[in-house]
DNA sequence: AATGAATGAGGGTTCATTCAT
DNA sequence: TATGAATGAACCCTCATTCAT
């Protein structure tokens, strides 16, 4: 009879534990994510990711033998689902290419720019390069593909005759470099001095085109999605 | 003649003394500066700072009284000389505002970002959000100043009716964002995948140019120095 | 039989963390109360106290944040238990106040005199003056109460007509004032010269009562514990 | 020519180094005593010593080989010019028994009380038990002697009939007990709770000699100098 | 699977002591 | 004799990691 309820509260609580046990690995990077983004990789506590999850102490090596480990499943966990999006709507936008970039992709760094997941950047570029296989994933998910997915871009705009052919081809990177800058602003420096990230990053693609624009009849606008300026 | 004068080796025993405690602050700097940039600041131990310094673990203490005091001295250190040079020369220059962009502006920018002393921004960007007083002074001393200068120096391209008035002239910051792009592709990137650093600050400086210059009759290049391309 | 029950298992092993979690902090302080006794506070070393406890160097922070709550905890540990027996007895007996003191309070102060727990008093007179707090705590539960009952006890003889009003109802410390004397000697003197601290005691309580005595009918002893003399 | 100004500089030199070499050690030694009385023996930091004396980090090490070495000076420095004068007085005096302790003897512990120098009791319970020998000289030039001077006008009253033969005799020390008591709370709990030394040892004085006053004639106060109550 | 008490290596900091000048 | 820069042992405290329960 004990056996009968007990199996019964068995199955129950097993039932919970199996939902549960799918679910934490995720809580727990979530919540190391955060300690890691508020404080740095070496400052952040084990003890405070496991409270933070709500979870116990020793939980966490359940699932990542070391720090080290759940620091690189944090960095993989944020990077790549953001971007495969984007890269998709740029291959097959049926919008020019200047009216993608100043509505669609404006619109898109302009909000990453302020997404809690850009402060894994400062992560990176402060523990980065003592993992260096973490930088080498990095690298391939996000950095590499970006780089073709824009260089693929810029070569569909000179094909269509919208852009001039320009160095900008050799270094697609020109097109998110104040991407870099607006994060590190925004972490950094905006409790000494605001910085309107939105307004850089439109002004940035707007002096951008100039640059690129090819000589011709003046192109019309055709975004639908008019970004914050 | 060593001995012709109690008062000279008076003299010359303070001498030695003075010099050795204006010195050593420095090479204990020069060392913090190795290892903050090496490891970062929470992974960078005082004992390897004063060994590579050649000095005991206790010295150090005798010049700074924390850990945090001494970061904050490499800081200084390296950013307070970097910056008030180049600023004096834009401020003074005979050339055309192209003219300097391309030539001497371009050269700095692209010695800066190989420099080791840009590895104190990888230091700032990582951990500068845990001592605000420092960015505080970085901002005052370098961002800020900067952002005038560049600001003040586009003025006056379009008094002189070299550029358009643009949006640039309120975010300066675009001038230098690829900077930031750089230095930290070097430190973390490079070992991945290589860029050509020069190329990319020389091709953001022209596509840069090309989308402000004035239209009118072609500026001929008066630039002495051809900075590396 | 052992394997009679899980929810057996359950509250003996909920029951053995329960009492560890329990007992640890008292066994730390316990070590703690000997080291601090043996080398005073500063010169005491956590280490030791861990060793002592056969616990490992950072447990003692597991339960106590610093050195000095350790201390504290230690004081207090001593302290509260040690004198609300004896109040108790003193607003309660139904012995003549002579009687008691020369009785049970008598014996009760040349125990304590004896006791492990008075190198505590060392203690609070060495560094006590580094812990305001900690001299509070002592001011309050242990001398402020103590002045307070025997001066209550001092005012009933003098109702009751056994005692002359004198000014040692103003002072009663000076009824306690030899035990900080016997203390200090057992603690430093002792092995230089022998005090029969008992037989002081006895004779301090002797004096006192002859010199506070109300004229009239001479006493009869109604102790019914003699103490040492 | 150089050589008679540097040399009648000399000699004022030395004349000047000599005067103060002679008086450096005092003043090392008075400046230990401030710290010491004022930190403890351990949180004492010899460096604060030799700022406090005016004299170099090192110096103090050229008159006193170690930190003990000068807590060491520091003791026997303070104990024994004090008491000495006032043994002087109670074996020659002119007084009454009665009078000398309710005149000049009280008067002298009230003083003592509120000095500087009683620091010294504190430092002595506390660090006393690391130096056995130390303690050893303070109950030899202090304690014994002032216990036998005790002893010694106490038999005196006796011979003389002021005194009954009590066991007091035996323990002269309670005549001094509250000394220890008004030092410690001065030190320590004067902070917390106001207690009027003074009249707590008249108060002292007075019942004791009530306690051991032979019967008799009543006596007439001779005593020149009354002490504050 | 889950807990959280326990471990112990490691690092920042202090300061008595030394010694070149 | 006097200085004060330099040394290095020692100690407090933290926290990643382990393991009995």
């Amino acid at each position: 009879m004990a056996k009968s309820g007990s199996s019964g509260r068995k199955a129950e609580t097993a039932g919970k534990r199996r939902e549960r046990r799918d679910t934490r690995p995720q809580e727990i990077v979530a919540a190391a994510f955060e300690e890691f983004a508020a404080k740095g990789y070496a400052a952040a506590r084990l003890e405070d990711v496991a409270t933070r999850a709500k979870v116990s102490k020793g939980l966490p090596y359940l699932y990542f033998k070391t720090k080290e480990e759940l620091f690189k499943a944090v960095i993989r966990s944020v990077i790549t689902p953001l971007f495969d999006a984007m890269r998709e709507r740029m291959l097959t936008t049926d919008l020019s290419c200047e009216a993608f970039l100043k509505g669609p992709f404006l619109s898109f760094i302009q909000e990453l720019v302020k997404s809690r997941r850009v402060l894994i950047a400062r992560l990176l570029i402060a523990e980065g390069h003592k993992h260096p296989e973490l930088t080498k994933f990095y690298y391939d998910h996000v950095i590499a593909k970006g780089r073709e997915t824009l260089k693929a871009f810029i070569d569909r705009g000179i094909e269509r005759g919208e852009f001039k052919p320009t160095a900008l081809r050799d270094f697609p990177q020109l097109i998110i470099a104040p991407v870099l800058l607006a994060v590190v602003w925004r972490t950094l420096i905006e409790r000494h001095h605001h910085l309107d990230t939105d307004a850089l990053l439109a002004t940035h693609i707007d002096l951008l085109i100039d640059a690129i624009r090819a000589p011709g009849p003046a192109p019309q606008d055709e975004s639908g999605e008019g970004p914050a300026r």
